[in-house]
DNA sequence: CGTGTAAATGTTATATTATTACACATATAG
DNA sequence: CTATATGTGTAATAATATAACATTTACACG
């Protein structure tokens, strides 16, 4: 797949025009079921050219400014947004499995209304916020 | 300090009788207003005979497990635990000033309680849950 | 008290994740 | 066309974390 993105299975947003190696990189997250450290990125291009993790770091960086992308903290990981809303500046959370690995994105407006309203009472003004729940998907449960 | 923590400033929990080198960890954590990578705090315990990051590791991950420390997961730091309950596995939360590097933890019982639903919902059995506030605390929104 | 076992420690080397610094190229506005 | 901002290439390095293996200490049990 080329850098246009035709065709790709995730929601289109607002894609800001990505540059040539946002693009490469919004591929490879997208075509991913899963998280993707940044090594393993640059290892799924090198046969683009890519030589060195900056190229990998700085079209992240942008990535999940746009909001397309976001950083997973807990696994030092990053994955393709799945679902529509991020790019409006919501704060997602993360389901992760730790038996596959899979992650699950959802909006979770209830409990950030709850974490804005100790912010109010403390004087704290959020920029950004981190959700991330580990722990056992559901079809993990059922196979154990 | 030694390693018996007479007259720690932090909650006693039910400390598990800790090993020489976890006391020399939390000592050092605790004595820190913030949190501390990991290597800040072998620094700080070069001069009582540490050469590894690995003696640094270790303890930490015992103190963690104890619920004594907590791992800051957006900042690759730790900080000693700062108010009781942690030891009876409530999940905490952390808001984490970028001005000035100030951490205020603080048991988000409401929001856990939305996740969880979400959680159940979705057939997902979290093991453990991490939220953290990045943004400007009380004092430094004050001094803008 | 011995003795077996689990936990903790010491040490070296290595793996993984991320940034600094600087040169050069490309896009876009006026 | 230029000025300016943004993006890219590349090498070197920093920062964070773990693997592997030998040794020591804690402590339950006979
Ligand atoms: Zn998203
Ligand atoms: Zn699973
Ligand atoms: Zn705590
Ligand atoms: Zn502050």
């Amino acid at each position: 797949m080329n850098s246009t993105h035709v065709g790709s299975s995730h929601p289109a947003h607002d894609l800001p025009k990505l540059t040539k190696n946002q693009g490469l990189v919004f591929d490879v997250l997208s075509a991913e079921a899963g998280p993707m450290t940044a090594y393993a990125i640059l290892d799924a291009l090198r046969s683009e050219g890519f030589k060195a993790p900056l190229q990998v770091y700085r079209a992240l960086d942008k990535l999940v400014e746009f909001g397309i992308v976001h950083r997973l903290e807990s696994l030092n990981a990053f994955v393709a947004c799945s679902h529509p809303g991020c790019a409006q500046n919501e704060t997602a959370a993360f389901a992760i499995c730790e038996r596959c690995g899979g992650v699950n994105e959802f909006t979770p407006e209830k409990a950030v209304e709850c974490l804005q309203a100790w912010a109010d009472g403390a004087g704290f003004a959020p920029s950004r916020t981190t959700i991330e729940l580990r722990g056992t998907c559901r079809d993990c449960m059922a196979a154990a």
